[in-house]
DNA sequence: CGCGGAATAT
DNA sequence: GATATTCCGC
């Protein structure tokens, strides 16, 4: 290739360029053998290269494996094993990827739907050649938008290097698009001179190891060059290290100033203040993959060691978690725009006028949604609930009233609502029976880790046991009666957790669960969605893949993490990037143009997770509704 | 030259 | 905001 001459590769392109609709690779996916076949002359006849398919799975399978790359899908919309829109709903969360679907049935409605989930193109059967000829306009324009939107990078999020799944190969630095042959050809050519090296992600696993290879050496001696040989992962350079290691001191230095390194210091320190070290920003699709066991190893708070490592396996999380030689309760404060989310509120918590907290500690908590007291404060507060205390006056945590501080819109309130998810309302009264700490437990796990709190998943906050035993006694996560208009309400007094399955009568949940696909997250969950991926977590209705076992974890997730146990997740999932997935994107589609906003709750119905009674409405409204704030 | 680290760019 | 790249003193 390199010794190929300019003009050979420009004639090379030039011809590829015009018989570009020839060879389109279209997947086909028709559950009717005869349309299938006949699709598949038809498409034959356009000179495409298609790929028949009878069932949307098998589709869906291929399509993930990757095998074969595909520049568009052409669907059926009645399909026994999984529609037309459920497929393009999945290909438009993993992947970015034109869809067309194929229907006997003009109804509007039906059109509307394809369309709103992202279909390019809603074709009518029988289909026509001229139609088929014009299909690969949809490729085209495609690639065109992205070339857009990713102008200057070449670095796509699909591209973007595992390293800890990564193929080693130190001279694959350079990113490289074999994928698209068709149109990226020129750019990856000339990217010979101008390359990029690979975007790292790191990973919480890749942090944990960057972690241990500090501990080793120790945070005073540390160097670049060090750390890469400890962590002994290929596709890394000195320059990664360095990046992510002089991240990493300005995020010691933002935790304790004048620290050096000394965990043990940072442990008694009030100012000890765990932020999000590694919260990624970057929106990315997420898959779901039940390859690791995140782990957890405690042994990282030992006497010796300054570090511990993160549980989860993936993205975005707090790297924080690491240093603080183990508080709790850090990971339960609520990152103010988390709670924001949560509440679908302009305003942060923050009137927490119960004395406890400091000056510092509020500023602490507003500026960076952190703060152990927070934590404290709430424990205490619920204490005095669970001891029978009203808890107006917890009221106060969740509104912005007086106190002085807080500022803005005095009026607003959250109330309970189902589900504990909070509602900002105009009344100013949380009716009975509301049970605040079910707030707090929210807030909890809503903010555990900065993404998609998995169900065990569980936030890194072992290591002070003390804390989390005592908030644990106190309140209990999910105690959810099965009558399903309290759903969600919690029973401070009760610390028996009832499974989920009784969140929901019936085999909703079950049924919900199959209705997504094991490998996706139905809300197509990035980091920082934490309300989303929280709630759903919360009240597992959404579960991704369970146990009874992760169940009863997640139910229960303030007992296990008292335990100081080892969270694992056994067969769980963990959260990827997609490594054919989209680009941005990663919260609720709402900032994609591709995905409809909408959708979330066209996917609870449509999946028949939920009948639509008041937890379709409730997901639907903190979830998409207006006042749901999907990035901070 | 190569490194580490800070500054700056993407 | 995360990571890459550049700059600079050593």
């Amino acid at each position: 290739m390199a010794a190929m001459g300019g003009n050979q590769r420009q004639m090379m392109e030039d011809a590829a360029e015009d018989k570009f609709p020839e060879g389109l690779r279209v997947l086909a996916v028709d559950n009717d053998r005869v349309c299938l076949k006949v699709l598949e002359v038809l498409l034959r006849h356009c000179k495409y290269q298609p790929t028949m398919v009878m069932d949307a799975k098998t589709a869906l399978k291929m399509l993930r494996a990757g095998k074969e790359q595909f520049d568009l899908v052409l669907t059926d919309v009645r399909m026994p094993d999984m529609d037309g829109f459920k497929l393009l709903e999945l290909i438009g969360l993993e992947m970015d990827l034109p869809v067309i679907m194929l229907s006997v049935d003009c109804d509007k409605k039906a059109v509307m739907k394809g369309i709103n989930h992202g279909a390019c193109d809603y074709l009518m059967k029988p289909v026509h050649t001229n139609e088929l000829k014009n299909i690969w306009q949809h490729v085209e324009s495609r690639r065109r938008s992205q070339a857009i939107s990713h102008m200057g990078r070449d670095n796509d999020d699909d591209q973007r290097v595992h390293p800890g799944t990564l193929a080693k190969n130190k001279d694959s630095k350079r990113k490289s698009n074999e994928k698209d042959s068709s149109n990226e050809n020129k750019e990856s050519t000339h990217a010979s001179t101008t390359h990029k090296n690979t975007r790292v992600k790191w990973t919480t696993d890749l942090h944990n190891k960057f972690l241990e290879a500090i501990n080793q050496i120790g945070l005073d001696k540390v160097a670049p060059n060090k750390i890469l040989e400890l962590m002994n992962v290929d596709c890394l350079t000195r320059h990664n290290i360095a990046s992510h290691l002089q991240k990493y001191r300005l995020y010691l230095n933002r935790v304790k100033p004048n620290s050096l390194g000394d965990a043990s210091e940072r442990q008694n320190s009030s100012m000890d203040n765990q932020r999000n070290f590694m919260h990624n920003h970057e929106h990315e699709r997420w898959h779901v993959s039940s390859c690791g066991i995140p782990s957890w190893s405690p042994n990282y708070f030992g006497a010796t060691s300054q570090l511990g490592q993160l549980t989860d396996s993936q993205s975005s999380l707090c790297m924080g978690s690491l240093i603080h030689g183990g508080r709790m309760s850090r990971y339960l404060v609520p990152h103010t725009p988390d709670v924001r989310r949560f509440a679908g509120s302009e305003d942060p918590p923050i009137s927490l006028d119960n004395g406890i907290l400091d000056d510092i500690m509020l500023d602490e908590f507003s500026t960076y949604s952190s703060g152990t007291s927070y934590v404290d404060s709430m424990r205490g507060k619920l204490m005095e609930t669970s001891k029978g205390k009203s808890p107006s006056n917890l009221r106060s945590y969740f509104t912005n009233t007086p106190s002085g501080r807080g500022s803005s819109a005095p009026t607003n309130e959250y109330q309970v609502n189902l589900t504990g998810i909070l509602h900002r309302g105009g009344t100013s009264h949380v009716p009975p029976h509301v049970n605040i700490p079910r707030i707090n437990q929210l807030t909890n796990y809503e903010t555990s880790s900065s993404g998609l709190l998995l169900q065990n998943q569980l936030p890194p906050f072992i290591g002070n046991t003390t804390s989390v035993t005592g908030f644990n006694e106190q309140i209990v996560p999910f105690n959810i009666p099965t009558n399903p208009s309290s759903v969600g309400m919690l029973n401070a007094h009760n610390s028996t957790p009832i499974a989920p399955s009784q969140m929901f009568s019936g085999g909703r949940i079950t049924t919900l669960r199959e209705g997504f696909n094991e490998k996706i997250s139905p809300f197509n969950i990035a980091s920082n969605t934490s309300s989303v991926g929280t709630m759903l977590n919360g009240n597992y209705a959404l579960g991704i893949g369970s146990t009874s076992k992760t169940e009863t974890n997640m139910v229960n997730s303030g007992r296990t993490i008292s335990t100081g146990s080892n969270l694992q997740t056994d067969s769980f999932v963990t959260l990827t990037p997609m490594p054919g997935g989209g680009d941005a994107a990663g919260i609720l589609p709402v900032q994609e143009s591709m995905v409809n906003q909408q959708e979330p709750s066209d996917l609870l119905n449509g999946i028949n997770a939920f009948p639509s009674d008041d937890i379709t409405n409730l997901l639907n409204n903190d979830f998409i509704g207006e006042d749901a704030v999907m990035d901070g």
